[in-house]
RNA sequence: GGUGGGGUUCCCGAGUGGUCAAAGGGAUCAGACUGUAAAUCUGACGGCUCAGCCUUCGGAGGUUCAAAUCCUCCCCCCACCA
């Protein structure tokens, strides 16, 4: 099976450019593709995980992806898809984010012997003089058709218009491209739905001054069932670095998927095996938790390893209650069979406390200092509502104070209502 | 450069001297119901030493017993014209 039926069979494929001849050209080349990424944080998120996985499959089939950091560009930064202008970050934001970025992909993708290859586009856009790239790349590009192009209309109709150096984002991605086909042999681009224009922009400019062939694909924005962007959580981003966002929770979000998302999930954000997900289409209620198990597992197997997921499993389990995961639910998945019981070993969030201040902290201090509340009166009305627990039991007034018998096994376990956990380990 | 319209709490957006910590909606949070889902209902949603107090309505001054609301200057945004 080719990758491109792969991707149009896992749901990847928004639109792409001349598709006989890019169905030809991947089976008969060892392709080089590439994506561009945003160095706007130090950590990708859930967000760019569709590209992310994308790349991934190409590499699976012996193609050569590109990651490509926007050194360059992030001076500048994309109007596509945004509404406002946005902030123009600093070479050393942009030196630092890199580096977060390139360790993220390396646990998706093989990096060894040049099977993939992280490039930064700062390295050939720095060197741009003005007049020639008016004179080489400019003549080229027709205003008439820019400001058609759906990143740019919306913007040119908002009151808060378009600056030219956003303008010109287009143009700097297209030679990207260009440049890449050029030095790499790399003549596909992949992105999110928003890139199209930029993609197209490049495949039209490669043609004109390489005279090759390009292609481009888009992916999907990918929305929940209800109609939100994915990725957001009450957190904000769900960040794939474990320092910003630990398994543990990073779990937990894909645990909180919507029903109705869960084989587009699988499909997106897995390797199982197609066919094997025509029975989850079919399970329901309870049941359907333990397909949203599996999916949780995975997906964090991918971003942070085995262990990790493993570990995440537990605590969830340990939170949450037992969960019994059947041999012919998903076969294709690593996750340990049979029933999953509470266990005293979690990897839940976690602080220390010493001994000596049991029965000097207000619990509101206490969950305002773990972080499950943000302000004291925020720790009030969450225990004044009622969802604030001390290893499970509602606490009643704000101002109680931690007592010995709350410790159990030398913890105390915090709960902000239903899903939010923290564990207070004494020394 | 000219003329007109704006900048309000996370976002949108009401509010034009006291009844304003500021309507309404969204987002978010808690509770109920559930399956760690969705939908729904209820409540909360600046901070604190919490039946009270303190700090907010672009910024700095001023008028007033009293200002988000009036005056002055400044900064920023938008539209149209040049």
């Amino acid at each position: 099976m080719s990758v491109l039926s792969i991707l149009k069979e896992r749901g990847f494929i928004e639109d792409l450019t001349h598709t006989e001849e890019l169905e030809d050209y991947l089976t008969n080349n060892r392709a080089t593709c590439y994506i561009g990424f945003d160095p706007t944080a130090a950590s990708l998120h859930v967000g760019s995980l569709v590209c992310i996985m994308a790349l991934v499959h190409m590499q699976r089939h012996g193609h050569r992806p590109i990651a490509l950091v926007g050194g360059g560009t992030g001076l500048i930064g994309d109007p596509s898809g945004k509404t406002e202008l946005r902030k123009i970050i600093t070479q050393e934001q942009i030196d630092g984010n890199k580096k977060g970025i390139k360790n993220q992909l390396a646990r998706f993708l093989d990096f060894s012997d040049d099977k993939a290859l992280l490039l930064d586009n700062a390295q050939w856009l720095t060197k741009l003089e003005y007049i020639p790239f008016l004179r080489d790349i400019g003549r080229h590009f027709s205003v008439n058709r820019m400001i058609k192009a759906e990143s740019y209309k919306a913007r040119m109709d908002s009151e808060d218009g378009l600056t030219f150096i956003e303008f010109n984002y287009m143009l700097l991605q297209a030679y990207d491209f260009m440049q890449l086909g050029k030095s790499y042999g790399c003549f596909l681009q992949m992105g999110g739905s928003d890139q199209w224009g930029n993609i197209v922009a490049g495949v039209d400019l490669i043609r004109r001054t390489v005279g090759k062939q390009a292609f481009g694909i888009t992916f999907p924005l990918i929305t929940t069932a209800s109609g939100i962007k994915m990725g957001k959580t009450h957190k904000g981003a769900v960040w794939l670095d474990a320092e910003k966002f630990s398994s543990y929770e990073y779990y937990q979000f894909w645990v909180n998927t919507d029903d109705a998302d869960v084989v587009k999930f699988l499909a997106l954000f897995t390797f199982l095996p197609m066919e094997e997900m025509k029975q989850v289409k079919h399970l329901e209620g309870a049941d359907l938790n333990k397909a949203k198990a599996i999916l949780a597992y995975e997906a964090t197997k991918i971003c942070h390893g085995e262990d990790a997921a493993i570990k995440a499993l537990q605590a969830s389990v340990s939170m949450f209650g037992s969960l019994e995961i059947s041999n012919d639910l998903l076969p294709g998945s690593s996750i340990p069979r049979g029933t999953h019981c509470v266990t005293s070993d979690n990897s839940v969030p976690s602080s220390s406390y010493t001994k000596k201040d049991i029965g000097k902290i207000p619990v509101v201090d206490l969950f305002m200092n773990v972080g499950l509340c943000k302000s004291k009166s925020d720790a009030r009305r969450l225990v004044k509502q009622g969802g604030a627990y001390i290893n499970g039991n509602r606490i009643a007034v704000f101002d109680q104070m931690i007592l010995e018998n709350d410790v159990k096994d030398n913890a105390i376990l915090l709960r902000a209502g239903k899903k939010k956990y923290h564990k207070i380990i004494l020394n």
